[in-house]
DNA sequence: CTATCTGTTATACTCTAACTATAACAGATA
DNA sequence: TATCTGTTATAGTTAGAGTATAACAGATAG
């Protein structure tokens, strides 16, 4: 797998990993019905405990990122990843004003950031693999 | 004071309260020279204790927003808030990872989290009370 | 001078989240 | 039957958040 954490992080590992994930749904590294390891493989490769990576295949099956078949495995939900709806769109906003504040009160302009977030929405793009 | 906090939020009390001051000093409730309450009754006020306040106030000082006389007490910053730096960038960007990241996952257009970013930089124009 | 305000520091306690360590269970499959 | 899957349960450690007191040092108002 393309898992890199950082154990030095306050960051909690199983939070590295449900962004890790969704970045490799993100960048079409992961597709959907592409299998994902299971539980005890994953936590054996990184070097971590088994109920770490199942916290973080739980909030992604909550989210609608992936499947669990019981004994089939984990696989990146076949019919892809649910649309943004307004719960969504509401939980973003709130992650998204404190930042915008912060900005505002360091004289980011609005171009500024719109601009970074243009560049980061253009990360994905450029590396997607689209038939 | 304009604090208004959750308790029941995962997010801690003092990063709330150091969102909030941000926002004051965005939305310019609060200006350079400003004084703010005392930790002791900042936290009687909000009915915290006094170090959940000092921590925020710590974190407050250390990112220059504002100043803190030993006698004379806290304020904002008299020389504004520092513009933002490389650093504080790459912060920024970090943050905006993992936003975008799953934005693209759930279909959210680079237009549409453009557009919400916008609109999210004009409630801080809207309230200030420019001279 | 004294009382009272300020921030600061120190100690100690509770509670929760994160993470780990084992173990066991149940269903599918080779 | 052995082995793989996810799942559940129990138990332990560690760190962060928050509280509760107390005390110190400098400034200031009475």
């Amino acid at each position: 797998m393309f898992i890199n954490l950082d154990f030095e992080s306050k960051e909690p590992i199983y939070v590295q990993l449900i962004h890790q994930i969704i970045e490799g749904v993100a960048k079409k590294k992961l597709q959907p019905g592409d299998a994902l390891p299971s539980v005890r493989s994953l936590a054996a490769d990184i070097g971590i405990n088994l109920h770490t990576v199942n916290k973080a295949y739980q909030q992604l099956k909550q989210d609608g990122f992936i499947l669990i078949h019981r004994q089939k495995g984990v696989v990146v939900h076949p019919d892809g990843i649910p649309k943004a709806d307004k719960v969504y769109k509401s939980v973003l906003k709130e992650k998204l004003h404190p930042l915008i504040s912060e900005s505002v009160c360091r004289s980011v302009t609005e171009e500024e950031f719109l601009q970074l977030c243009s560049q980061l929405f253009h990360e994905f793009k450029e590396e997607t693999g689209d038939v």
